[in-house]
RNA sequence: CGGGGUGUAGCGUAGCCCGGUUAUCGCGCCUGCUUUGGGAGCAGGAGGUCGCAGGUUCGAAUCCUGCCACCCCGACCA
């Protein structure tokens, strides 16, 4: 692809396409380690935005929006979710600036303005939920509360890397109240299968479901539950949570409430969100050397019509035509982008769309004037054709769904040949080695084994797939017993 | 915080070791003509406190000192 990178890009190399992609998508934001997001790049998520949030209300959620800020105090509550992301909090300590008494033109922060008790910029928000929710909580009638939060959050990584690992990201953070432990693990599941659905069905993202062991577990939670997507370079990458949280948080927050019979219990609760990083996902997944690859039902244009042209003549004739077609596509449903930019030339438009991932290009010239045709190009796999003009309709309709289920057979072909069972250790290692992606394996179940296989080779256990079959076996680093495999790999 | 490295036009860079006319080249930008079925060609043009401050020198992008910023590797991670 031709297209340059900054000097901090060219640094990752060897991700070269992703980066090019990310890099047309958003970029690295004067702030450290945050980004901008184009208005392309940004139209993605709306579209996901749309889609997860309409989900979320058939299933009974509702949106409420929290503040940015959380009082020190509150964060403290619930200690090791404090002490899980406290490494990696923004903090206001104050409220003014004023000018530089030395520096004419500057400003200083005014030490006066210091505040009494300091803010963390919310690195997510259970700590300011869970305060709000125990004055809404008094009694069984009150629940359960089932709400939503699209949000910003901030987290100081060490490391930064476009949508997979920013300072500040977008996502969605959900956060229920329920009055039973069946009810909140139902939720928690149901959570789980809505990620799942979103992104194998809409985004075209094959995941595994599955259990996050005790040492990946979401700080403060019982129980962690989690969707993990493979990428092309063989690394797996963490797709949503979704957590159960017990009790925890209601102890915490002293959220009680009184039962059909008077007596006073803790509530449930249940967090869970994805976050811009789905957008890293949809990158490292589906994308070629030609940039982009976007599933038709996520891609905010569906199809881009560029005009081929000497005369004027030529292009009114031609925009004729496309008009004709854009109208009858947008009666389907079916979003077009008319291209007579006249700034650009068709080979631009050509490599431009492919770039974004436009699932569908139609190109109308002079031959396809005389002959009646235009010449169609599917993104998935650059095919062309010549196809006549009255058949476009039937065919795009046609190729939306065809796209999609490519897209989606494609990565889960690649994906499931990248899960390999591994018996011995030495055999576990070769395949990092060799071949990356998921290895299924038998562990000892503790954290220390754990820690030592990551040590050793810098794999983790990605999850205990929901769907495991049960299988007595021993231990690929210490020889212990196993009751089932669990799913390793190097990760994002 | 430890170990490396880099600051030259909007972006990417050469020059620095070994100081010497007007700071190199590419992309992008502007103008004109020719082009338009896969990121056009030619001609002309605009754009610079060489990160900042000080020093050495007749002379500093280049040598020295200090400062600042950014990046990479490690501990962290949706």
């Amino acid at each position: 692809m031709a297209k340059k990178l900054t000097s901090r890009e060219k640094d990752y190399s060897k991700w070269y396409n992703e980066l090019v992609i990310a890099a047309d998508l958003a970029e690295s934001s004067a702030v450290r380690g945050c980004m901008t997001i184009k208005p392309h790049g940004y139209a993605i998520w709306e579209k996901m935005q749309a889609k997860l949030d309409q989900m979320f209300k058939d299933t009974g959620h509702k949106n409420a929006y929290f503040p940015l800020f959380v009082p020190k105090h509150m964060f403290e509550a619930e200690e090791q979710n404090a002490e899980g992301f406290a490494k990696e909090c923004a903090v206001v300590t104050h409220y003014r600036l004023k000018n530089d008494p030395d520096n004419p033109g500057k400003l200083v922060v005014d030490p006066e303005a210091k505040l009494e008790e300091e803010l963390v910029v919310r690195p997510t928000s259970e700590a300011i939920i869970w305060n709000t929710y125990k004055g809404w909580i008094q009694s069984y009638r009150d629940l359960p509360i089932k709400i939503n939060q699209w949000a910003n959050v901030v987290r100081w990584e060490m490391r930064t890397r476009l949508f997979l690992r920013t300072s500040e990201f977008l996502w969605q953070e959900g956060h229920t109240a329920h009055a039973t432990e069946k009810e909140a693990i139902e939720e928690a599941e149901l959570l789980l299968k809505i990620y799942a659905d979103f992104v194998e069905n809409f985004m075209g993202i094959p995941v595994i479901q599955g259990l996050k062991t005790e040492s990946e577990r979401f700080a403060g939670a019982e129980e962690t539950y989690c969707i993990e997507a493979l990428m092309q370079d063989g690394r797996a990458l963490q797709a949503g949570t979704s957590h159960f949280l017990a009790q925890n948080f209601a102890k915490a927050f002293d959220v009680k409430f009184a039962d059909k019979d008077g007596k006073l219990n803790y509530v449930w609760a249940t967090s869970w969100g994805v976050s811009t990083r789905l957008i890293g996902a949809l990158i490292m997944t589906h994308s070629d050397d030609h940039g982009l690859v976007l599933p038709p039902k996520l891609a905010p244009t569906q199809v881009a019509i560029v005009p081929i042209y000497r005369s004027e003549e030529d292009l009114s004739r031609v925009s004729e035509v496309a008009h004709k077609l854009v109208d009858q596509l947008n009666a389907e449903g079916i979003t077009v982008f008319y291209d007579d930019r006249t700034n650009y030339k068709p080979g631009w438009k050509f490599a431009e769309h492919e770039m974004q991932g436009v699932p569908v290009r139609i190109a109308i010239g002079p031959k396809d004037l005389e002959k009646g045709t235009v010449e169609l190009a599917r993104r998935d796999t650059l095919e062309k054709t010549f196809i006549k003009q009255e058949e476009v309709l039937e065919k795009v309709q046609h190729l939306m769904i065809e796209i999609q289920e490519n897209l989606f057979s494609r990565a889960k072909k690649f994906r499931d040949d990248h899960i390999t069972k591994a018996e011995t250790f030495d055999e576990f290692k070769e395949i990092l080695k060799t071949k990356g992606g998921f290895i299924s394996a038998h562990w000892d179940g503790t954290p220390q084994t754990e820690e030592k296989i990551q040590k050793l080779t810098k794999a983790t256990i990605r999850c205990i797939p929901i769907d495991a079959e049960k299988e007595e076996g021993t231990c690929i680093l210490t020889g212990k017993p196993s009751s089932g495999r669990v799913l390793f790999a190097r990760a994002y």
